[in-house]
DNA sequence: CAGTATCCAATAAGATACTG
DNA sequence: CAGTATCTTATTGGATACTG
């Protein structure tokens, strides 16, 4: 997926914008991404630890690179704070809220197909 | 991306219902599916020469590989004519068509990022 | 025509150690 | 605390050859 990423990035740079659909994913598309923004977009801005803590999977090298990208993308703000232990939060952008839409609407259709499936598991029994 | 939708695909069978974006994700979010599920969804039905002519640069493989999970998810239907040489068609199923919408957000949110993305160009010229 | 199967190169991701 | 850097393994995807 980050291959699509740069690919997508590539092509908005030659002009080759013929990939509405293909942006979007690119930029949603990370492996936890939409786990991260759905978190921020919810919850408002969190820390770097506290994302650690609310995905306990994640590997500090993946949160790290999610999140620069998110960043790269302007979806989300990365503000360090001047203090000793550094603190560093991450909040949505104007652009990322943007993507809230389509992240409900997702939200929407899994679980929706969860309920069918489920249904389904249950007459099978 | 395809790790993903193994992953996503053991959680449910695990009853682990913890993941509904992720599962939508896990459908769409494979290299090729978006442009695959696009020209099902506003051409119709298509057979597998067909579509490798409208995907130039997708291998033999990958188209096979992609059809072939958008088939087991049960987003597309695939339909073979007993004829010789055989005749394949892949169409949206009823369920493949409630994604959609969701296709339709992801292109009106990309188009309006590219066009916002050219204007920023332009200015900083 | 519409696939499978196999082999191989490229990429992604985990583990671990180090730093301002 | 919040990162980088490096090394290694696992996964992906391309090229090619074969089949009903």
């Amino acid at each position: 997926m980050a291959d699509l990423r740069e690919e997508i990035l590539n092509k908005l740079k030659n002009g080759d914008f013929n990939c509405e659909k293909e942006l979007t994913l690119s930029i949603i598309g990370g492996k936890w991404k939409l786990i991260i923004l759905w978190h921020l977009g919810k919850e408002g801005p969190q820390r770097f630890s506290e994302l650690q803590r609310l995905l306990p999977k994640i590997t500090h090298k993946m949160l790290t690179s999610q999140l620069k990208e998110l960043t790269d993308d302007g979806i989300i703000h990365r503000e360090v704070f001047p203090e000793v232990p550094p603190r560093v939060e991450y909040s949505m952008t104007e652009l990322g809220l943007t993507l809230m839409p389509l992240l409900e609407l997702m939200y929407d259709w899994g679980k929706k197909r969860i309920e069918d499936i489920k249904k389904q598991n249950e007459q099978s029994v």
